[in-house]
DNA sequence: AATAAAAACGTCCAAATCGTCCACTCCCAC
DNA sequence: GTGGGAGTGGACGATTTGGACGTTTTTATT
């Protein structure tokens, strides 16, 4: 019954499992798998037959999460390829196809990383713009050409356009709303797209307005959609002063309608900083999905007390 | 002859979905999507025959409204013949979406359309150019906020993106080489992406270098990948005289390795082509991908409303 | 208009899932 | 220690689902 789909994304072979997959992926009993369904700590939908279908997407978020040292993805995941790196190692294959002009290998290496279990921040702080650093430096050494990064930079952009489609799909009804995008004038694409990804994979509804949004569309959306936060990624600042400006407007009418504001971005240096008023500020994706966690505290996987029923493995004390 | 007589059922074109293809979409078998017509779970009308007809509108209304599992709706999309009259019809409810802020409803409709069997450069040229158009039309109007804007973009180019994505993986080999992008300064990604898109869709291996990419950047490229075309998407124009003598050494460049030229966007017209050189001059995506054809003589893929089942699902047992 | 291929029909049945109940194991408070 | 709460896993019968047929309708081709 497991279709086997191609290696993509985008279009999953239909990206649901049965509560027979997953228990057998998160290591627990079907009973336990529908429980959790039932208690709403895992999302899932329902056909009218009342047989429950759960996304892939929202199953390996969970594996991140709780602590369920029998997991194991591969079950759920038929032709999971197989990169057990770690990141120091994915990093290094990354620049390699980088200064190879690989942008496939660019591609399988994203999507592969957070189809093992990856969280998108750790993904992004780890991967993503370690290796867009690497990009911009090896690009001022002179040893890549211009076209040769906008090349990447557009692969990797695409890379996490289909991350983005996949972790659409998620099935749970009234996450908490988060809007963001980059200040006018910021063109910068990546960091913005890797919020809303973030956010996303924590189990928010993020709308993301993209590169060069003024605050005052900041400001509207707050008042049109209701959001639990906002996030603001910096990457590039025209005018000082009319930024610093704005951006208190910004934080005021934030301030009054009770919506915290999280702030990052590499140009905001500590003289800025200490120009702005801010709920957080994240210097990584990290930092914001666990600002954002301490917002919206979902019900924690409850992590397993038991050993799995066929006893082959006895790693009950560790 | 052949005409349905005075029948009010189904014309072929129009708005139906088979049990199979709602089957795709639901994520669920055929024989359940047969019980659910019958047991009155899902609408339906029956040809002469007996065939069940399901109307895609209200499928997508059912599902959206209830907790049915929606693998991908996108393939419960009215399809649509290349009458304009048609197209007509699919950007109505673009801008429907557009109005209601429905971003899901912009993605189904831009995926199913293509997956209807509509070309790329159709696609671009009278669905998402208009409709992107209608946005900002709506917006100077007043009747949409900016961030409502910002946020449509945002879908629309995530869209574009899934379509990359879906065009990547069916890539042969052997491809004659494009490359291309927007110049400095013009930060719009969508009409460059589109060239991308069209060109891939017609058998080419492109290349996009993004928006904001220097001339001298393309003349890298060109001398590194040794493409049989080059494009320049152009929406935004900062320094006139600059772009036009930064273009020139382009073409010479070009013209010196033989490389054909396509030059397109809003911000050329007449008097600008004028002072510019050019292999062609592209009005929409069409015209490029008819150029693009001239260059390189190759069937495209036949890609007719009806096509044998073969690539989306075997479905055949484990 | 005749013919062939493709897709849908209806039916049947094995397999999977549902909901529920209950025994079992931790773990903590008393 | 001991009792109880919380979480887990297994075992039911009842229901739902999905695949496999042979037959009929629809679509495309000659």
């Amino acid at each position: 019954m497991t279709r086997l789909g191609t290696d993509n994304l985008a279009t999953p072979d239909d990206g649901y499992a049965s509560p027979a997959t997953v228990a057998i992926a998160l290591g627990v009993s079907v009973t336990t798998v529908k429980r959790w369904v039932d208690d709403g700590v895992l999302p899932a939908h329902r056909t009218a037959g009342g047989h429950r279908k759960l996304l892939m997407v929202d199953v390996l978020r969970i594996v991140r999460e709780g602590q369920l040292p029998q997991a194991d993805l591969s079950k759920l995941i038929p032709r999971c390829s197989q990169t057990p790196y770690q990141f120091d190692e994915l990093l290094k294959l990354f620049q390699q196809a980088v200064t190879q002009g690989n942008t496939e290998q660019v591609r399988d290496l994203i999507i592969g990383a957070y189809r093992n279990g990856q969280s998108i921040e750790a993904l992004a702080d780890r991967l993503i713009m370690p290796g867009m650093a690497f990009i911009g430096h090896e690009w001022t050494k002179g040893r890549v050409e211009v076209f040769a990064e906008h090349r990447m930079t557009q692969a990797v952009i695409a890379s996490l356009f289909e991350l983005r489609a996949y972790l659409r799909q998620q099935a749970g009804k009234d996450r908490p709303v988060a809007v963001g995008g980059a200040p006018e004038h910021d063109q910068y694409i990546i960091p913005t797209l890797l919020a809303k990804l973030t956010l996303l994979d924590d189990g928010w509804d993020a709308i993301n307005l993209g590169p060069n949004t003024p605050m005052s569309a900041l400001v509207q959306a707050m008042q049109d959609m209701k959001p639990n936060l906002i996030w603001l990624s910096v990457s590039h600042i025209e005018h000082r002063d009319l930024f610093l400006a704005e951006y208190a407007q910004l934080f005021r009418a934030a301030e009054a309608a009770g919506v915290a504001v999280a702030v990052g971005g590499r140009v905001l240096q500590k003289d800025l900083r200490q120009q702005m008023n801010y709920t957080t500020f994240a210097d990584g994706m990290t930092q914001l999905a666990s600002f954002a966690r301490t917002l919206n505290r979902r019900a924690p996987v409850p992590r397993r007390s038991r050993k799995p029923r066929t006893s082959d493995e006895p790693a009950a004390g560790d």
